[in-house]
DNA sequence: CAAATATAATAGTATTACTATCATTTTCAA
DNA sequence: TTGAAAATGATAGTAATACTATTATATTTG
C-alpha cells in the first residue's frame, strides 16, 4: 500500500522549473528545504543562499533547478493546488448529491491541514501554513499576465472551475459561481492568517470552526436562497 | 472652498513615519512619486534608489522620511483607509436605516475610484489600483505581530468594526460581522484585479458592475436570510 | 541675520540575485 | 566494468539593492 501510494506524484507545469525537482534526492531535498525556511523566515527573507545552506548544497546548484524564488514559490502553490485536486477526487468521489458535494469541498479547503502524507517528501501542514500567507504573493506581480498565459495558474483555476460546477448543479441561475469560490478560497487563506495575527478582523469563537462555518453559512445562502 | 478642503488632511500613525511627509514639500513628492512608480513597476520592482531618481532627489533624503519600502506601503495603505473612513463619515451621515447604510459603505468599497480628489497631493485613481495589487502585503510579513501592537493597521480595523457595527443593527444575531466585511474588502480588492488579470477566477458580466451586485448580494443574503 | 533644520552630493558597506567556470562525483548504457 | 554524460560542488565574480555616514549647501524660522 504504502509502495503504491509512493507512486503517486503530482505533477506541475514544466514551464515552472528548469529542472523538474521530484526527479533528483537534491531537489526534493530543495523543495523540502524551502518549505521549512518560507515557513520560518517568510517569503521576503528567504533566499536562495539560505536554502542552500540550509541543505548542504550551493546557489549554483538551487538555480539549476529554479530561476529565482517568485517561481519556486509558483512551484509551491501549483503543487499545492494539484495536492487538493487530488484530495478533492477522492474526498467527492460516488457523492451523489451535489450540496454534500459542495460541504465536503469546503471542508477541505477550510481545514487546517493537520497530517503530513507519507506519499511525498512535502511536508503538506507546513505548505499549508504558508499558503496562508504567502500563495497571494506569486500572482500579486507585475508578470502575472506572461505567467498566466504560460498556464503557471491552471491548477488553481481547475478548482475554481470544478467547484462552481457543483454550485452550477444546485443553482444553474446562479451567476457568480467563479467569484464565490475565489472569494471563498482567498478569504479562508486570510481568515485564517487574521485568526493568528489580526483577530480584530475576524471573529473567533471558541471551541467552533468559525471560519469553516462562515463560509457554509455564506456560501448556501448565496446560492439557495432569495433574499427576504 | 477650495482652501478649506486644502484644509482637509488624512491622519496616519506617527510610528509608520520617521519624518512626517505631509510637512513639506519634499515628502508630498515623495508620496505622490511613490504611488506613480509602485503602480508602474510593482512593489517589487519599485526601490528608493528609483524613486529619488524620478522625483529628483536622493535615496538619503527619501530615507528621512520612511525606514524602508515596507514601512512607505503602510502609509499608502493607512492613508487610503483614513481616506476611505472619511468617505463613510460624509456619505452615510443622514442616512436612517442601517441597510441603506450598508448599500452605501459597500458602494464606497467596492467602486473604483475614478475622480482625483483637489485637496491633496496623492492620486487617489491611482492609489486605489495600488491597493488591489499590493495592499496585502502590508500585513502579510513576518513582522505583522509588531507592527499590529504598534497600531500600524488600526484604520482597516476601525472600518471593519464601522461596517461590523451596521451589519449588526441589521441582525444583532449575526456572529460573523468581522469576517463577513474582512472579507468583501479583500475579496473587492483580488476580484477588482483578476478582472484585470486571471478572468477565469471571476465572473465578468456586460454591461454591469458584477463585482458590486456580487457582494452586495452576498452580504444582505448572509445577514438577513435563513437558508431554504 | 544667525542658528537651526532640511536637503543634496558623495561615498561606502553588506547582502541579494544572480552568472560563469571548472573540478569532482554520480549515473547509466554499452 | 568502464567510460561518457549528466549532476553537483566549489569558487569567483558582477550588478543591483538596501541601507548608513559625512560633509556641504540651501532654506526656514525665531
Amino acid at each position: 500500500m504504502k509502495e503504491m501510494l509512493s507512486k503517486i506524484s503530482i505533477q506541475v507545469n514544466e514551464k515552472i522549473y528548469l529542472k523538474n525537482p521530484d526527479t533528483s534526492v537534491l531537489g526534493r531535498k530543495l523543495v523540502a528545504g524551502s518549505i521549512a525556511l518560507i515557513d520560518e523566515l517568510g517569503f521576503e527573507g528567504f533566499t536562495f543562499r539560505k536554502l542552500a545552506k540550509s541543505i548542504d548544497s550551493t546557489e549554483a546548484s538551487i538555480y539549476r533547478y529554479f530561476e529565482n524564488k517568485h517561481k519556486l514559490l509558483i512551484y509551491l502553490t501549483a503543487w499545492y493546488w494539484g495536492w487538493m485536486e487530488y484530495r478533492m477526487v477522492f474526498g467527492l468521489a460516488n457523492v451523489a448529491s451535489p450540496e454534500d458535494r459542495l460541504r465536503k469541498a469546503i471542508n477541505l479547503l477550510t481545514e487546517i491541514v493537520k497530517e503530513d502524507s507519507t506519499f511525498s517528501h512535502i511536508n503538506e501542514i507546513k505548505l499549508n501554513h504558508i499558503i496562508l500567507a504567502e500563495s497571494s504573493k506569486a500572482f500579486l506581480t507585475k508578470s502575472v499576465d506572461q505567467e498566466n498565459k504560460e498556464g503557471f495558474f491552471s491548477g488553481y483555476k481547475a478548482l475554481v472551475e470544478r467547484m462552481s460546477q457543483i454550485i452550477l448543479e444546485i443553482n444553474p441561475n446562479y451567476k457568480y459561481s467563479h467569484m464565490l469560490v475565489s472569494t471563498l478560497i482567498e478569504g479562508v487563506h486570510h481568515q485564517r492568517y487574521f485568526t493568528e495575527h489580526l483577530p480584530a478582523l475576524t471573529d473567533v469563537i471558541q471551541g467552533e470552526d468559525a471560519i469553516s462555518d462562515f463560509y457554509k453559512d455564506m456560501l448556501f445562502k448565496a446560492i439557495k436562497t432569495v433574499e427576504k
